[in-house]
DNA sequence: ATGGCTTGCACCGCAAGA
């Protein structure tokens, strides 16, 4: 089965795109971040048609996550989960499902704008309020995928520039230490249980040439639980639609599960 | 070079993203 997680930047924007991608590429499940409309707004029809069921967090103008799955893929509506439990928070950053009886998180983490600002501080207290929800949820579903933009760069080697980068949002050691906070509940960051080009990357600047440059960070990650890492056979950045006219600043990222080698 | 682009909202520029 493959899973897959994309920031599209306003889903209004980019539905002809995710439609065409999903179309393309039939991954089993979707996480989808900054969808950026309500849920009256959301176009459920468009993916029913595709054979994609949705459920959703949306919220109006900003945040907003959804996770697409096909429909022939087993679903309990009873447990989907919306926002951190415990965490009072009116900005909708996380919905969590159980399909094929893993457990899949959505998240869009907050941006966090720069170090000793306000925005930065709720960063880290959402990863707080995250790792200790996650903590008794990994123990009640240990197949357990937290997908997502996590706006970190985990390391050094996943960073452009990484001395023009240190210290500043996205690559400082605060934000490197809460994921390792998140690692150390036994999640495993797929993209690098493979070997992987150099430079890969996520997310690019819109401005200045940075596609052009490579000058990207990879910041959306897809953390396993250990039984689920144990099968994983693959995890792949899609740049294509990058190029792509008018594209999100982020692509998809798709880790390939092998069902049968899952054991526990 | 602290800009550069893109989005949404609400106006006729602004905040926010990363």
């Amino acid at each position: 089965m493959k899973f897959a997680t994309w920031n599209v930047n306003s889903l209004k924007v980019r539905l002809p795109q995710v439609v065409d991608w999903l179309t393309a590429h039939r991954v089993d499940v979707l996480c989808l971040q900054e969808i950026k409309l309500s849920n009256a707004q959301f176009p459920s029809a468009e993916f029913e048609a595709l054979d994609y069921r949705s459920v959703y967090a949306g919220q109006k103008s900003y945040n907003g996550v959804a996770i697409l799955a096909r429909t022939a893929i087993s679903f309990d509506e009873t447990d989907v989960i919306r926002n951190i439990p415990g965490f009072n928070d009116p900005q909708q950053r996380l919905i969590a499902a159980t399909l094929a009886g893993i457990r899949v998180l959505c998240a869009y983490f907050p941006n966090g704008q720069a170090p000793g600002t306000d925005k930065f501080a709720y960063k880290l207290e959402w990863i707080d309020a995250l790792c200790n929800w996650l903590t008794k949820e990994i123990i009640r579903y240990p197949k357990l995928a937290l997908m997502g933009d996590y706006n970190i760069a985990p390391a050094a080697v996943d960073v452009c520039d990484p001395f023009r980068w240190e210290g500043l949002n996205l690559f400082s050691p605060d934000e490197r230490a809460a994921f390792a906070r998140l690692c150390a509940l036994g999640l495993v960051d797929a993209f690098r249980c493979f070997a992987q080009e150099e430079k890969s990357y996520t997310w690019w600047d819109y401005r200045a040439g940075a596609l052009r440059r490579n000058a990207g960070l990879r910041i959306d990650h897809i953390l396993l639980s250990s039984p689920l890492a144990a099968a994983c056979v693959r995890c792949t950045i899609d740049k294509t639609p990058r190029r792509w006219p008018q594209p999100s600043d982020h692509v998809p990222v798709i880790a390939e599960i092998e069902m049968s080698g899952i054991d526990g």
